[in-house]
RNA sequence: GGGCGAUUAGCUCAGUUGGUUCAGAGCAGCUGCCUUACAAGCAGCGGGUCAGCGGUUCGAAUCCGUUAUCGCCCACCA
């Protein structure tokens, strides 16, 4: 073996086995276990989020893979529709001066399947990489064939069930890319402008209404003047009318106490339903006319009169220009607001009034929150439960249609002229074809085939709808679509609904609302019962990792330097109950001149994998000498057991029993840290240290055979216990220690064995512990090197203790790296010796001439006042009634056991400080 | 504006039902070691009024209230 653990050469050893046998496909034995992999956007290359969402779900995969569940964890990829369509775009813009609409629909759709088809292996080389134990051979795209005939299966159900409908509402127009935007794809910024305060005449000529606006622009699209019912200074004008400059309409002026502010500027509104949220509610409040003003590119159309054609700040300016002109401002204010702009284009949203699909979501958000409600569904942590509810209760009809080119086309025809028999005609009683009539005239036929045919209802034209669906409809059905839906597969009948959703809390809303929704409507069931949200990984400073801030790392730069186990040992650490967790990013350039964004926090994972894979390397001669190499355990003997190695077998199976709690749980931090402590300090720092002798000694007699046997099963543990965190090592490690036997990834999951844990040893040797520790101390103290054997003699309360500290005899010496310990029931104080007080004796190092006694005085005193402090403090609790009657028992006497080692410390320092000269 | 988090050592974070030697880990710092598994290591040391204030309690980092700062989500002012 190696000095060095080497990841690189592991790690496409154990791909290589694991592909080979199939490692990753269900066993088809045992209860089932399955998952659906969040599918990653094909726009770009995996960060380190993703590594994190990954490692976690790989855990839980391995874990339940051991425990001999028939598990299956499906991997796939998102087209991400307006996202993906927006970077091909901004590339075509860029590298050839080219918009979609020079090369067409065709064309651009063309170029963004290359690009999928460039990045979606990119991306499946990541994770494969990793080393996630998805079945690759399962492997989805929702814009594949699979997944687009479950999107027209579920749109066809929705839509003959009533569910889907048609209609004009406003939405986030983004007038660069053309296409409405959804809610969180926007993001606010704070924007100067002016507020402007006009006047709005009275249609009769009495007199005028001042109102002010932000955008004064609209003013051609206004339906109404709102103000205040209770507004003494309005309320006489209710119900009269207004009339709107430049166009001369005559519009009623309204009492809505929901839109108006009395308080906040003039007291009045101007009310635009087509161009503004709130005024489009105050519009269907009020059955107001909408008016739409603005082309698809944010122009002002012919509804805007002289104003026809133009654009933005222009369009505004001429506005304000005209309206002083006609003597009709009153007064510009400088306002500062939040303006809307697409993530994707990062232009000025337009609020705008268009032909949008919508799902009703009234029901179904019912019976979504129905299933958290009842438990079906459970977060964890359970915060998140909170803000799925609060936003499936705002039940707001979804809006799923995008005006984009990258996608599912929306599978609905529309036939302007045909009429209902011509439809019955054509269709007959097939049933994966439903129609009913269009709003304004028509029908709109919804197919659950590809393409309904040119001709398919002779003598009339079908057009198909143009617009593509919300990338998150088809990802609503991913758990089942990926398994074959509408199909009734074998795979939908073993492995749905899936076990446990991996997530972060940024789409608990966008996607998990909306994968249970479409799951009970489509199955009749819940697609996950358990949903765990992992922490979002932030850099050093608390932000968003981003391509913009160029803060991200790189899953495989951090593989390549430290190795993928480190990587993932790190991305379990950092799954702790916490919403954000802070990783500091550094930059650094590598060998080969490239710069990377790496972080200090790895080291701790690269270190582990190497501490592992050198005390094994260590063990490894001494197994091979005591036959132990071998896909058979070497049987232990009880009868040769030491204090330590009891304590180890302990250990392990705490250990045992605290990993698998940690894992079902979903406590990944803990998990990792146990684990990490239990090798580190327990078996390499502690235990291998305490039996080096043994281990180092040239013939292989009893004890050193017990020992290894001992050692081979607690490696045997380890391996296992590690395994779903540090997939490679613990394979490698597995084929060089147990060859012949089962690749790790098959073989059990150990159980705990409850007999061999006993606290009493634990707390034994931790009593030995103590001593050990005061002897490095003492060393620590006078700078002796652990090299230097010392004679010690330790002095004991009483007969009981001397026997039990003589089971731990070899813990001390071997440790403490003593040449003799001498046990004496109260020993006196050798000459010249320096003294530490453990608990139920005192030892003593005899350091001639090393000893400083003017530093030893000063530090026995520094003591004695420390305990005389800290026993003062406890009688005063100790004496404190309230204390002694409400305490337990239990606090009480714990107490008092203080107390008294405090005492003991006191009397025993200040003897030794009386003997000092 | 509504909701949810966070605030503990220089940095990143633990601290599971309130028990005081329970203030911890890793990293960073300092001291000494190439002690034949591991310098990606070993031994030791220093370092924190647990954000502030108030309350409950015999007892609070832990529970309640409040303030401050930071972050996230949702809704948004004509």
């Amino acid at each position: 073996m190696e000095t060095r653990y080497n990841p690189r050469e592991v790690e496409a050893r154990w791909h290589d086995q694991w592909n080979k046998n199939q490692d990753f496909a269900p066993s088809g034995k045992g209860k089932p276990f399955s998952m659906v992999i969040p599918p990653p956007n094909v726009t770009g290359a995996l960060h380190l989020g993703h590594a994190l969402n990954d490692t976690i779900q790989d855990i839980l995969v391995r874990y339940h893979r051991k425990r001999g569940y028939n598990t299956l964890w499906i991997p796939g990829t998102d087209h991400a529709g307006i996202a993906t369509q927006a970077v091909v775009e901004k590339r075509l813009l860029k590298d050839e001066h080219k918009t979609r609409h020079d090369i067409g629909r065709e064309a651009l759709v063309e170029r963004i399947w290359k690009w999928k088809d460039e990045y979606e292996a990119r991306i499946t080389r990541q994770l494969k990489s990793l080393g996630i134990s998805c079945d690759w051979s399962r492997q989805r795209f929702t814009l594949d064939p699979v997944c687009a005939k479950a999107v027209r299966h579920a749109f066809f159900n929705l839509f003959k069930k009533g569910l889907i409908y048609r209609g004009k509402r406003l939405v986030n127009w983004d007038t660069f890319l053309q296409t409405a935007v959804a809610d969180d794809e926007i993001y606010y910024e704070n924007v100067k402008g002016h507020f402007w305060t006009f006047k709005y005449p009275l249609s009769d000529g009495s007199g005028y209404i001042p109102v002010a606006t932000t955008r004064p622009e609209t003013i051609m699209g206004d339906t109404a003047l709102a103000v205040h019912p209770d507004d003494e200074r309005y309320k006489k004008f209710i119900g009269k009318t207004v009339r709107v400059p430049f166009v001369n309409r005559d519009i009623p002026v309204i009492a809505d106490a929901i839109l108006v502010d009395k308080e906040f500027g003039t007291g009045s509104v101007k009310v635009t339903p087509a161009h503004d949220p709130n005024d489009y509610a105050t519009g269907l409040r009020h059955k107001l006319p909408m008016i739409n003003i603005l082309n698809p590119d944010g122009s002002l159309n012919e509804n805007a009169g002289e104003f026809n054609g133009l654009k933005g700040e222009k369009a505004r300016e001429a506005v304000v220009k005209g309206l002083e002109d006609q003597g009709l401002l009153l007064k510009v204010e400088d306002h500062e607001m939040q303006v809307g702009h697409s993530d994707r284009s990062k232009t000025t949203i337009e609020p705008y009034l268009s032909d949008q699909w919508f799902v009703k979501m009234e029901v179904l958000a019912e019976n979504a929150m129905n299933a958290v409600r009842n438990g079906e569904v459970k977060f964890t942590p359970e915060r998140y439960a909170r803000s799925y509810l609060d936003w499936l209760g705002e039940k707001r009809d979804w809006c799923i249609s995008r005006q984009l080119w990258w996608g599912h086309q929306i599978p609905i025809w529309h036939c302007d002229d045909a009429s209902e028999e011509d439809l019955k005609k054509a269709f007959g009683t097939r049933e994966d074809v439903y129609y009913y009539p269009a709003q304004n005239g028509g029908w709109l036929i919804c197919s659950q085939e590809e393409n309904l045919k040119d001709g398919c209802v002779p003598g009339h034209k079908c057009i198909r709808e143009e617009d593509v669906l919300d990338t998150w409809f088809s990802s609503a059905l991913w758990p089942h679509s990926t398994m074959g839906w509408p199909d009734a597969t074998d795979t939908l009948k073993t492995f749905y609904p899936t076990s446990v959703l991996v997530t972060s809390r940024d789409i608990i809303t966008l996607w998990v609302a909306r994968m249970v929704i479409f799951s009970q409507e489509n199955m009749g069931t819940i697609p996950f019962s358990h949903v765990y949200i992992h922490p979002k990984i932030m850099d050093g400073q608390g932000r968003t990792m981003s391509k913009s801030l160029g803060n991200g790392v790189d899953p495989m730069d951090i593989e390549e330097k430290y190795g993928t186990d480190a990587l993932r040992f790190v991305m379990a650490s950092l799954c702790t109950d916490n919403q954000d967790v802070r990783l500091p990013v550094k930059k650094e350039k590598q060998p080969d001149g490239r710069e990377i964004n790496t972080s200090e926090k790895f080291e701790i994972g690269r270190n582990f994998s190497n501490k592992l894979w050198n005390a094994c390397r260590f063990l490894y001669p001494h197994l091979e000498q005591a036959g132990a190499l071998s896909n058979k355990l070497l049987p232990m003997d009880p009868e040769l057991f030491a204090l330590e190695d009891r304590w180890i077998l302990s250990r392990l199976n705490t250990t045992i029993s605290d990993a698998t709690r940690m894992i079902e749980e979903y406590r990944f931090a803990e998990l990792a840290q146990f684990l990490y402590r239990f090798v580190w300090d327990d078996v390499c720092s502690s235990y291998l240290e305490i039996k080096k002798a043994v281990i180092n000694r040239e013939a292989l007699d009893a004890e050193k055979k017990n020992a290894m046997a001992i050692l081979s099963h607690v490696l045997r543990g380890v391996i296992d216990l590690l395994h779903p965190v540090m997939p490679f090592i613990t394979e490698e490690l597995n084929a060089t220690l147990f060859p012949g036997s089962e690749r790790v990834i098959r073989s059990e999951w150990p159980a705990a064995d409850k007999s061999l844990i006993d606290a009493g040893i634990e707390k034994a040797f931790d009593r030995a512990f103590a001593v050990v520790e005061s002897v490095r101390g003492i060393r620590g103290r006078y700078g002796v090197s652990p090299a230097t054997k010392l004679a010690s003699v330790l002095s004991v309360d009483d007969d009981a203790t001397a026997k039990a500290v003589e089971s731990c005899k070899a813990i001390i010496t071997e440790l403490g790296g003593l040449e003799s310990l001498d046990i004496q029931v109260k020993a006196a104080k050798p000459k010249f010796s320096a003294n530490a007080v453990v608990p139920g004796g005192e030892l003593f190092i005899p350091l001639k001439g090393i000893l400083d006694p003017s530093a030893e005085k000063a530090r026995l005193e520094k003591e004695i006042e420390k305990a005389k402090g800290f026993a003062a403090a406890i009688e005063k609790k100790l004496s404190n009634v309230n204390f002694a009657s409400k305490a337990p028992a239990q606090v009480l006497e714990a107490e008092r056991q203080k107390l008294a080692t405090q005492k003991d410390i006191v009397a025993k320092d200040e003897k030794a400080l009386a003997e000092l000269e």
